[in-house]
DNA sequence: ACTCGAAACTAACCCGGTTTCGATTAACCG
DNA sequence: CGGTTAATCGAAACCGGGTTAGTTTCGAGT
C-alpha cells in the first residue's frame, strides 16, 4: 500500500540494503549513488516506518514517561523538557497518564512494555513492587521520582523537599513569624510526608514549636476549609505553609472569607512553583523545584542507566529555590498578649 | 532476546499461530489448548511486540495528537479526554507537542506518519497545506480545530466561540454595562479573531458600540498592561471582556494596581474556563468550552472517518457555556456625566 | 464400515526495514 | 602490469509477530 523501501530501491535502481545505508547515514554509500537514492525518496515522498524499523535493528530507540496526572500542572513542564531532552538523545518519547489508579498504573507499564522502551521514568506512586521487578527483568531501565532506593536497572531523582520547606521557614521566621500552622496533603504520599517532616524539622532548628497541622487533600477545597479553621483558631499563627499551591489558594480564599487579610493579618506560602502561584491573587510565596531539570535529567537518566554494560542506578538530586510572592509579609505586631517585653524583630 | 511467540509455542506444544489465536480471541482455538497457551503465555511474562504485531497486521492501530503546547492548561483535559477515548475504541495513542513552532509542527507530522497512525488530531495552528496534503495521500484522516473546511478525509471541530462570546455580552448587559472593553490576543489566531468579532457583533445586536479594543497576547504580561491602561480610561468602560482566563486575571491585576476595585468599579471576564479562572482571586466568570467532549469527539471523528470506505468529512460543533464566578457584578451606579433622565436600569 | 466435513492445528510465507557477508570495481603500489 | 586493498554495493537472512493454505483428527451420518 505504502511506499517501501524497496519502491525507492527500485526506482533509485539500486538494492534496499543501499537505500537503508543511505537513510542510516553510515557513509557507505557514495555520493552519487546517495543522491540518486535521496532523490527518488523525496519523489516517491518515502517515509520510514518505525515499527519495521524497530524489529530489524535491535537497538530500542524510545523512552517512556509515566506520570499520575498529566492535568495537575506539575507535570506538563516535566514532560516537556523529558520529552525534548529524549529527541536530542535520539529517543523518540511515549507517555502515559494513570490518573492515580493503580490498574492503569499496570496498564501503563505493560503499554511500555509493549513499546520495548529502552527505558522509562516513572513519576507515580501507584506502582507496585511487582511492576518494578517485571521491567528490571526485561532489562529496562528506570527512574522513579522519590520513592525507590537505588539498583542495578533503576535510578532515583530526589526533589529536595527539605532545603525548600526550610527555606521558606527561615524566610518566614526573619520576617518575624513565631507560630506558622501546617496544612498537609494526602496522608499516604510520600512526598508530602517529607515536607511535614522538614517543616517540623526547621520549626524545631529555630526554637519554635511546631505549630497546628491541618489536613488537607492537595486540592482546593481541603484548602479552603483548612484556612476557615485556621481564621477562627485561638492564638491564631500568623502564617500558614502549605503542602503545595493549590492548597495554599484554597487557604487565602478561607481566610479573605472569614476576614482575615492576606498577607497584612496572616502570610500564607504554597509550594511547586505552579503558574498558579504566580498568576493568583495575591500571588503566593512558594518554592519552585526546577522542573525543567527534573525531566532533563529524568531523560539523561535512563540514557545513561541504559548505555552502560552492567549500569548502576544513581541519586539525583533536583534542587529547590524560594519564590517570593504577595501572600507573605512581615509578622503582624503582637496585638496583647505579649508585654512590652521586646521579642518584636524590625 | 526477549520471549517471543515462538518462545510460548514451544513451551505449550503448539505452533505459533495457535498462539497467535489465543492471543487475539479468535475462537478458533479449543478450550483446552488455549488454557495451555495462556498458562504458558503467564510463565514465561510474555508480552506481545507492538511493533511486530503492527508489521504483521495491516490494520493501523494508533492514532496521534498534535498540540500546540502541553502547557497551556486548555489542553492537558482534551488530551486526556482523546486518550482514554482512543483507548476504548481499541487505539493506542502518542502526542506531540509543537511549542508553536512550524518546525516542530513538521516534526511531529513526520512522527505521526512514521509511527503510521490512523488518524491524527491537529489542535495547531502552524501547519501547513503541504502538510495536510501529504497525510490525505496517505489516507490517514485527520481532525482539524477551527481551522480547515471539511474535505474527505478531514474533519473539523469547531467550537462555538460566537456563541460563548454572546452569552458574555448579555450576561454583562443584564447586569446594566453598557460600555464593555475587549482586550485581544494574538491578531494572527484565527480563533483570536473569531472572539474578536463575535463581540463586535454581539455588542451590535444589543445596540452598543463596540468599547475600546485592546492589544494583548494571550498571556498574564499583556492582560496586565490592558488592566494599567483600562483604568485610566476617561469615560472608563464598566466592563472588561478579556480573550481568554490568563488575560483576564492579568486584566485584573492591573486593575486592582490601579486602585479599581474588582467587581465593584469594574468586572471582568476570561475565557476558556481553566482551573486558574476557578481558583484565582476573585474567581473569573468565564466560559467553559466543553474540553472533555472536544478530545472524545475528535477521538470519535477520527474512528469514524479511517473507518469508512469513501469517508466524508463532517464539522462537529463543541457548545460552550458561561460560568459566573466573582469577578464581575452589576454595573456600579452611573456617576455623573449622565443626567437623571432614566437611562439607568434596574 | 466408510465417507464427509467441521474443528483444531501446523508449516510456511509475509510485513518493511536492518545487517552481514560476499562480490565487484577502482585505486594504489612496488 | 599483476596483485593487494579499500570503497561500494547487492543478495539474502533475519526481527517477532499475523495470516493463509493445507493437514490431521474425530465425530456424525448413512
Amino acid at each position: 500500500m505504502s511506499v517501501t523501501i524497496r519502491d525507492v530501491a527500485k526506482a533509485a535502481a539500486v538494492s534496499t540494503a543501499t537505500v537503508s545505508n543511505v537513510l542510516n547515514n553510515t557513509g557507505k554509500v557514495g555520493p552519487q549513488t546517495r543522491r540518486l537514492v535521496l532523490s527518488a525518496v523525496k519523489k516517491l515522498g518515502y517515509i520510514r516506518d518505525v515499527h519495521a524499523r524497530h524489529l530489524a535493528s535491535h537497538d530500542r530507540r524510545t523512552l517512556g514517561i509515566i506520570v499520575s496526572d498529566i492535568e495537575n500542572p506539575f507535570f506538563p513542564e516535566v514532560i516537556k523538557s523529558f520529552e525534548t531532552r529524549a529527541r536530542q538523545l535520539g529517543y523518540d518519547a511515549i507517555l502515559s497518564d494513570t490518573n492515580y489508579d493503580p490498574r492503569r498504573t499496570r496498564e501503563a507499564t505493560e503499554r511500555m512494555m509493549e513499546h520495548k522502551v529502552r527505558g522509562v521514568a516513572i513519576m507515580t506512586s501507584e506502582i507496585s513492587l511487582q511492576l518494578v521487578h517485571e521491567l528490571a527483568r526485561r532489562m529496562i531501565a528506570v527512574t522513579f521520582l522519590d520513592l525507590a532506593p537505588v539498583r542495578g536497572y533503576t535510578s532515583n531523582l530526589r526533589i529536595d523537599y527539605p532545603s525548600g520547606v526550610e527555606q521558606i521557614v527561615n524566610y518566614l521566621h526573619q520576617n518575624g513569624h513565631r507560630r506558622i500552622a501546617f496544612v498537609a496533603g494526602r496522608p499516604g504520599l510520600k512526598s508530602n510526608i517529607e515536607r511535614l517532616e522538614a517543616y517540623e524539622k526547621s520549626m524545631q532548628r529555630l526554637g519554635l514549636e511546631p505549630g497546628p497541622v491541618l489536613p488537607g487533600d492537595l486540592r482546593f477545597e481541603g484548602g479552603f476549609a483548612a484556612g476557615t479553621a485556621i481564621a477562627k483558631l485561638s492564638p491564631r499563627p500568623t502564617a500558614v505553609m502549605a503542602v503545595n499551591d493549590l492548597t495554599a489558594v484554597g487557604v487565602i480564599k478561607g481566610l479573605l472569607l472569614a476576614g482575615c487579610r492576606v498577607p497584612q493579618d496572616i502570610s500564607v506560602t504554597g509550594f511547586d512553583k505552579t503558574r498558579l502561584a504566580e498568576y493568583c491573587n495575591p500571588s503566593i510565596t512558594t518554592v519552585d523545584i526546577h522542573r525543567e531539570i527534573l525531566g532533563r535529567l529524568a531523560a539523561d537518566a535512563l540514557h545513561e542507566l541504559s548505555s552502560t554494560v552492567s549500569p548502576q542506578g544513581k541519586e539525583y538530586r533536583i534542587g529547590s529555590e524560594l519564590v517570593i510572592g504577595d501572600s507573605t509579609g512581615p509578622a503582624p505586631e503582637v496585638p496583647a498578649v505579649a508585654p512590652p517585653a521586646g521579642t518584636a524583630h524590625a
